[in-house]
DNA sequence: ATCTTTTACTAAACCGGTTAGATGACAAAG
DNA sequence: CTTTGTCATCTAACCGGTTTAGTAAAAGAT
């Protein structure tokens, strides 16, 4: 049988409320005696008293524990923010419950729901849509990586605007004229804001828009849309040699692609990407990416929902900036 | 304010007890006329009510939440498996904590402890040590990837050693004499039957072990200690022309190492590698690999962990067979 | 010597569910 | 006409903690 409170109450012989005002560290402010104090805590060692969390938790209305909700944790760049919001989380006492939505909202939505019938104290959230906040209404919540509304404030995400620009120009001043895009074909703000700054670079850069070089490609089947998207423009006329890919599993496949199906086209194309992989630094075609700092944003985004789990109330966004790798 | 169940007891005219019986569909085995669960239900809906997790599992002990604990969520192989098992274990109405070890026994133990407090129903387990199952005592654990002791069941994994033998013998097959072995430096089931395969196929095939040719690189400095390892090895005498990874980051490092420091190198070596990756597909040195079949690694390790919930006894281990892609 | 404060500790309510056992009403059986 | 059984529902205990509001005794102040 688990000790609880109560054997240690009966066995030590004082009450629950002693018992669970010493353990807590009140005793001193409690006034228990020092000789009641170390019957106590030697009678919990000794029956190697654990603390039931659900009871506490139940009581205080506190579970320390804290959600993770992205559209795939087997992401590499999720996964890698996983690791770290969880040894940050860990650090403050908290445990982490993860859930991957498949970019789906409704699944979100559920999810949401039974974190936070879970008594869960807060999520970080990778949102599908942007109706998610509504459903979480008074439960802590910070958005990262898409960020649908600033004014809510609790958001992390990265110059994505600027960053496309910047990669897009790369690719340019390499002597690329033409250059594609693979974006996705669902509304995500922060791919919305990725495609303003392609644009952007074409134009002040005196390059028209061809519409025929953007694909969009579907979540569900991306590795099947990648290859065609990649093989559709490479049999045009007048093909791109500069691919801009709107994030790391698009050019990994990307890459897959070329080497697969047109490894004579290797050397005379270039791709840029969001995010790193750890193949880009020495896959054919020669990919330039874009690094989120990672690190920064797990802390910050865990930071923040503290912030927001003491104090209730939000935190201004924060953003963070990329950092270019050319090759 | 939250509604609870006493909140729509009252607002319906009866009692908490009622309405638990009839949110819980137990209306008609205890005789709850269908004019009372009727206006329940009605009151329920329309105070939205949401039941309080917390509340149900400190009175049932069952919180229909399980442990995922691997050394790393963000490693591709764990984070695929963390993906799947969270599908599974949602489908049965579970939901999932996530907590990385690092590889060590004491966080690994800690964590353990703390997922108990939470009294979580049971974990999944990638374990780092034997020392593990100590620690859960009477709490349901299924060990995956990593078996240090079959006599207790509850574990699932493949067959190592054969696998081992097999990628080796490919390279053999293929004309390569010396045949390198990157292992890990820490003690670990799973790589100590993968050594055993390679020492039996060279065995088999005549080839004298050359224990210059064995490489342990140490879990937490991995990169440095592969391009060393890598280094070393191309700079002997007579060097490998053959490699077996003991895993896919360390065969990861290795092809970048390769790539980074000896390109003129890349036609002439070929590698073999446990576990898959997208990048095998084109990366050189080719790889040929045993990639783990983590769909059913994933499902059978949820099943046997909700019998051993259910049933409250072990289930034999199940072994799994590997695919080896031939490139 | 009396009043006030401090010390050391406890009883009981509470968090929000589940569940064994009781209860009263009514119908069928003996 | 009592007994037994079924129906419909409720009371109260329980899970294992936290916390408010005490209380009795000892110490300090007037």
């Amino acid at each position: 049988m688990k000790p609880s409170l109560k054997t240690i109450a009966e066995q030590a012989g004082v009450s629950k409320t002693t018992v669970s005002f010493v353990l807590n560290g009140r005793g001193e402010e409690k006034h228990i005696s020092t000789e009641t104090q170390r019957r106590i805590l030697e009678t919990a060692h000794r029956l190697n008293y654990q603390p039931n969390h659900l009871a506490r938790s139940l009581s205080t209305g506190r579970s320390y524990t804290i959600g993770f909700v992205v559209p795939d944790i087997s992401n590499p760049f999720f996964g890698k923010i996983a690791r770290l919001v969880e040894a940050y989380a860990e650090e403050l006492g908290y445990s982490v419950m993860v859930a991957s939505t498949g970019e789906r909202a409704d699944k979100e939505r559920m999810i949401l729901e039974a974190f936070k019938n879970r008594q869960i104290d807060g999520v970080v959230l990778a949102p599908s849509s942007g109706e998610s906040i509504k459903y979480t209404s008074d439960m802590p919540l910070v958005c990262f990586d898409r960020v649908f509304s600033k004014e809510t404030g609790n958001t992390v995400d990265v110059n994505n605007q600027e960053t496309a620009f910047l990669l897009t120009e790369r690719l340019i001043n390499k002597g690329h004229r033409r250059i594609a895009l693979i974006s996705l074909s669902s509304f995500l703000p922060n791919i919305a804001a990725r495609i303003k700054g392609y644009q952007e670079a074409l134009e002040k850069n005196n390059l028209n828009l061809d519409e025929r070089l953007i694909k969009d490609i579907d979540e569900k089947e991306k590795n099947r849309d990648v290859v065609a998207a990649v093989s559709e423009l490479l049999a045009m006329e007048e093909p791109p040699t500069g691919f801009l890919f709107l994030n790391n599993v698009l050019a990994a496949q990307g890459i897959w692609t070329i080497n697969q199906l047109f490894p004579h086209l290797a050397d005379s194309l270039h791709f840029a990407s969001f995010d790193n992989l750890d193949l880009f630094d020495f896959a054919l075609p020669k990919v330039t990416s874009a690094l989120q700092p990672s690190e920064r944003i797990a802390q910050e985004s865990v930071k923040m929902l503290m912030h927001q789990i003491e104090h209730r109330h939000a935190m201004n966004g924060v953003c963070f900036s990329t950092t270019i790798i050319d090759r």
